[in-house]
Parts: structure tokens; C-alpha cells; sequence
RNA sequence: UGGCCCAUGGUGUAAUUGGUAGCACGAGUGGUUCUGAUCCACUUAGUCGGGGUUCGAGUCCCUGUGGGCCAGCCA
């Protein structure tokens, strides 16, 4: 379909996985998984991450599972578990039936866990959180042995089993791999396995009362699902080193871990904490408001998800800090939509236009072409009479020589319609147009240009008073005015000031065609010179439809104007 | 007085693994157009500094500088 489909660039991870493959340290299939932690709604930086993992075991034929990290139950829910799988399956994932949980392999880390406690490699540890992050030492200080380190095997296996008895409150006994408390990476310095947790579990209840940490549990469930090549980012470079200690002591299957750079975005954000403070002080709605940076989000917002995927192919992976222009994510959308959004006509803010020379109550059905870049998608019809509404800005009393548009005397083509040209200003007592007198070319039916080879610059979208479907709009912009929005501005403390006090307009009274009163949810429209809608999942109703502004049209005009001062 | 990772136009990312620095976005100029959209053409601008190895270095080595990550019983 684009380049990057059928011809995708080798970056490290692709070369990585083809010289495994090559020099047989991984026979085939290569296998790869995406492994969220159920406790928050994916983000388009997941997108990311689910994207590299899934493309590569697409590409070199393997196989992708999905797996919720799921060990700690005081985070999780099952909300968000089908949630996750919601957004994925809407992004275009299909991990098939290679559906796992980590709580799948609870018995089997237990039993490696008595295992390396058989082995002298692992040790139930009684001290306090307090006093285990006293004996971690700094970074620059090696940390001190555990008091209880040289416990027994007998000892440990006794008390570990009696932590999963149930018979220890939570926080008081921890199992604790033996490795190295002077190693210059703390996370080798005798990393917790488990700890006690006396917390229900969406999926194994209160079978368990001790749970697994992520550098026990994680590198063991790549292997029990033979997973080739366990993808993510650059903060688990340092958990590295333990994930091949485990696999090795246990001698399992030796998953590869790699790691690359998070995708940042300018004026967005992916941190939950500061989703859910935007939420808790009233600055957007919820995780689905079209303004987050939530799958969920800009799903609402009329994103569609090829080009999600398509932005993040396109950026590519490598290992450096970086930060996308949002420009980029827009181009892409803006790409895909104009090639596949049904066209439409709306009037945002109407002006009323009369067409004296119309024959009164005529009506007339033009036909509009539903999208002039994809000849299959045909036409359809829309009804024109003699009352219209045309946008407000397309009319200007005092029109500089750049103005293409209506101007008293001068005439405009109205797509797909007639060209008309403006006779008369209507104006209120405060001196407001209210109104706009017209004639047209009954020559130009269809908008086609009149035998006499007149000619005209500006085409403008219109709908017919009297059959125009009202509706509310709302008309978003950055959440943030900042390219990076976490950092607060000069002299603040707070990066809540850098949000856009103008992030969402509504707009009510929009005029549509009538055809608009059948949209789809999750059919993004283009609305003719205006930009990109779609229907609301939430608040739109049959009687009022409510269409959120995806992303503007590109506007030489509004430029040209900005920097003409 | 730690460890690990990273450094290519404004941004993101390539470079046949030591052999012509390319692509995309952005920005700019012109053309086309029944969307001031799309499309087309052209222009713009880069290997962090200093040494070294080599016939040849973005690529290898040393060093400096800059940036990121790590001290949860989170993931």
C-alpha cells in the first residue's frame, strides 16, 4: 500500500532479528509479544511498541502474542484488560488465540522460585521496605548484605512456603535472588522475586497471596512462550543483566531482549499521572476526551488507525532521544483521510444567501462527487434552492485584490452547483451583514464554466436553508501550546499552564447537508474546505448530532493572511 | 565520586557494514485545480568538537562535550 508497507527499512531491531536467524542462535518462527500491564488505557506511544513487535513477526513470517503483564493486582483491573484488547483490535492487531497472561504461569515461576532457593540462588528476606533500600547503597556506593542472606535452604524453603500459605501480613517477608550487593547495577544487587500481597486478582482471585515482580516474571514468560525476541524500551536496558540471570540459572528458553527509544511526540504526552490530573481539575472530560493522547482518544477524534500505524512506521526505530514533529503525525492523517474520506458539505458559520433569479420553491438535487480522489466512491445528490448558507468568512465587504471569494459585484462558482454573484448586502440596525442578495448563472448548472469563457477564482461550499440539518461542532486544537508540554513555561511551576485555553471550540447551529443526518461513528468526513469531522461516539444523538473536527485542511489563505500581518 | 546507553539538515530516520550522505516531514518558489485541499516541479539545509588508524571514516579506536536511564516490596 505505501512504501514503508512493502518495502520496510532495516533498522537495528529487523537487522538484530535477521542475523539471529542467520547465524541460528533462533531457529524459526521468530516470535515476538506486546506486554501491557493492565492498569491504564493504551496510548498512541503503545502504539509504537505494539507496532515494531507486531510488523517483525509479521515480516519474517513468525508469530505475535499478546500478554497482559498482570502481577500486580493492587494496579490491575479487568477493565482494562478488555479495554486494551478493544483499542487493539481497533488498531488493527491480531494476536489470533496467542492470547497469555503472566498470572498463567504463577505455578510454574513458583516452582523455579523453590527451585533457585534449592539452589542456594534465592533467600526469604525479613527486613523492612526501609531496611532493604538502606542495604541497596547508592549509586555510587556499593550496598550491604542482608542480615538474613546466609538463611538455610531449609529455612527459606519453609518460609517461602509459608508466605504463600497466607501466614505473613503483607510487606513482611520478601523472596530475594542472591547475586551481588556491590554491583555497579542495582538492579543486581539481590532484586525482590516476590512479595506478599493479600489482594484479589482479576483473573486468579485469592488463590495467590504472594506475586511475582516484573524482573522475576517477565524475561521467564518470554521464555515459557518461546518468545525470539522480547522488544522494549530503553529503561529496562538495565534489567537486561538480570532477565539473562534468571533464564540462565533456570536454564530455559533464551529469549534476546532488545531494547529501543520511546517515541515522543511534540505537544503531547503519554504519562497516565497527568492524564488522570487533567481529568480530576476538569480540563478535559476523561481518558476518551478527542483531546488525549489515548487510543481511546483520538479514536473519538476521528484518527483513523492505519494512519497511527503509518506514523509510527514511518518515524522508524532507533535507540536516541527524540522528539516527532507533530506536523508529521498530521501529514500522515492528513494523507490517508484525503484519500479515503467521504466529501461533504457543512456551513460552520452560516450566512444566509438569497438567490433572487431562482424560481421560487424549485428545488434541484446536484450531484456531488463523494470523493474526487477515488472515482468508486461515486456521487450523490444534494439539494440546492433558492435560500442558502455560505461560510461567513467567505464573504468580505472590503475584499483585498487577493480575495478570492464573494464581494459585492464580484462572483464565486458554488460547488457542484451555480456561480453566483453577490448584488446586494443585507444589514441589521448594529450594521451586521445578515444577509447576502445573489443571482446566478443558470448556464453553470453543475458549476461548469459558462459558454461566454468567464471565468472565476473561488469555488465555495454551501448547503440549502431549507434543508439543512443542525448540529453542534467542536473545533479542537493542541491540548498544549508548548512543544513539550510537561515542562512548565518561564517563571511557573505548573504545566498545566501551558494549555490552550482554546483546545475546544463549540460551535452550535452548523448547517449540513442532509445527507450528514445518516454519518457513521468511526467514519471520519471531509467537510468541504474545512477540514476533517466525525460523528461523536458519545454525545451525538439522532435529533442532535454533535461532529468533532479531527484535523484542519491545509490553508494557504490563513497563511498568507498570517504573514501579511 | 558508580554503571549502562545515545549523538547524521529545523524534526524523524537511512547509508550496500570502511567506498557518491539518501528518504520523509517542515520551510520556500512556481505550476495545475470546480476544495486557497490534493497533485506536480524546483529550492533550502546535515555527519557534535579534537586527535588517531586507513589509499579512503558518518561508519573503527582514543578523548572531550552534550543528552537519556538506574537507588519501588511499580511495570
Amino acid at each position: 500500500m505505501t512504501t514503508a508497507d512493502t518495502t520496510p527499512t532495516r533498522d537495528f531491531i529487523r537487522q538484530a532479528v535477521a542475523d539471529d536467524l542467520e547465524s541460528g542462535r533462533f531457529k524459526p518462527p521468530v516470535v515476538t509479544r506486546f506486554p501491557p500491564e493492565p492498569n491504564a488505557y493504551l496510548h498512541i506511544g503503545h502504539a509504537k511498541a505494539v507496532g515494531i513487535s507486531y510488523r517483525i513477526a509479521k515480516e519474517f513470517a513468525g508469530q505475535f502474542h499478546l500478554r497482559f503483564d498482570d502481577t500486580n493486582p493492587t494496579k490491575e483491573e479487568q477493565e482494562y484488560i478488555d479495554a486494551i484488547k478493544e483499542d487493539l483490535r481497533w488498531l488493527g492487531i491480531d494476536w489470533g488465540d496467542h492470547e497469555y497472561h503472566a498470572s498463567d504461569y504463577f505455578d510454574q515461576l513458583y516452582g523455579w522460585a523453590i527451585k533457585l532457593i534449592e539452589a542456594g540462588k534465592a533467600y526469604v528476606d525479613d527486613q523492612t521496605g526501609d531496611q532493604i533500600r538502606g542495604g541497596r547503597g547508592t549509586l555510587t556506593s556499593p550496598g550491604t548484605n542482608s542480615p538474613f542472606r546466609d538463611r538455610s535452604v531449609q529455612e527459606n524453603l519453609d518460609l517461602f512456603k509459608r508466605m504463600k500459605a497466607g501466614e505473613f501480613p503483607n510487606g513482611s517477608h520478601v523472596l530475594r535472588a542472591k547475586i551481588d550487593m556491590a554491583s555497579p547495577n542495582l538492579n543486581m544487587r539481590d532484586p525482590v522475586m516476590y512479595r506478599v500481597l493479600h489482594e484479589t486478582h482479576p483473573r486468579t482471585a485469592d488463590a495467590w497471596c504472594i506475586y511475582p515482580m516484573y524482573d522475576y516474571a517477565h524475561g521467564q514468560s518470554d521464555s515459557i512462550e518461546s518468545i525470539t525476541h522480547s522488544l522494549c524500551s530503553m529503561e529496562f536496558e538495565d534489567h537486561r543483566p538480570l532477565y539473562e540471570w534468571f533464564i540462565n540459572e533456570l536454564g530455559i528458553f533464551p529469549t534476546r531482549q532488545i531494547e529501543f527509544a520511546r517515541g515522543n511526540i511534540t505537544y503531547m504526552f503519554t504519562s497516565k499521572r497527568r492524564m488522570a490530573e487533567l481529568i480530576d481539575k476538569g480540563h478535559v472530560t476523561g481518558f476518551d476526551d478527542p483531546r488525549m493522547p489515548t487510543l481511546r482518544g483520538l479514536r473519538r477524534r476521528g484518527y483513523i488507525p492505519a494512519s497511527i500505524r503509518r506514523f509510527w512506521e514511518e518515524a522508524g526505530v532507533a535507540k536516541r532521544e527524540n522528539n516527532i514533529e507533530f506536523a508529521k503525525l498530521e501529514s500522515v492523517l492528513r494523507d490517508d483521510l484525503n484519500k479515503t474520506a467521504p466529501r461533504r458539505m457543512a456551513v460552520l458559520d452560516p450566512l444566509k444567501v438569497v438567490i433572487t433569479n431562482y424560481p421560487d420553491g424549485q428545488v434541484e438535487q446536484m450531484d456531488c462527487i463523494n470523493n474526487p480522489e477515488d472515482p468508486d466512491a461515486g456521487t450523490r445528490k444534494v439539494p440546492f434552492c433558492a435560500e442558502l448558507y455560505i461560510e461567513r468568512e467567505d464573504f468580505m465587504e472590503d475584499a483585498p485584490k487577493k480575495f478570492f471569494r464573494l464581494a459585492p459585484g464580484k462572483e464565486v462558482r458554488l460547488r457542484s452547483a451555480y456561480w453566483i454573484k453577490c448584488e446586494d448586502v443585507i444589514k441589521d440596525d448594529a450594521g451586521n451583514i445578515v444577509e447576502l442578495r445573489c443571482t446566478y448563472d443558470p448556464q453553470t448548472r453543475g458549476g461548469s464554466n459558462p459558454p461566454d469563457g468567464r471565468k472565476v477564482k473561488g469555488t465555495l461550499h454551501w448547503v440549502s436553508a431549507n434543508h439543512a440539518v443542525d448540529a453542534q461542532v467542536r473545533l479542537y486544537e493542541h491540548l498544549f501550546t508548548a512543544e513539550d508540554p510537561t515542562t512548565p513555561p518561564k517563571g511557573s511551576d505548573d504545566w498545566l499552564d501551558n494549555l490552550n485555553p482554546e483546545s475546544l471550540k463549540v460551535l452550535d447551529g452548523v448547517k449540513l447537508e442532509p445527507s450528514l443526518s445518516d454519518a457513521q461513528v468511526d467514519v471520519t468526513y471531509q467537510f468541504e474546505r474545512m477540514g476533517y469531522f466525525c460523528l461523536d461516539s458519545k454525545d451525538a444523538t439522532a435529533d442532535a448530532p454533535v461532529f468533532n473536527r479531527t484535523i484542519t485542511l491545509k490553508d494557504a489563505w490563513a497563511k498568507m493572511q498570517k504573514k501579511g500581518g
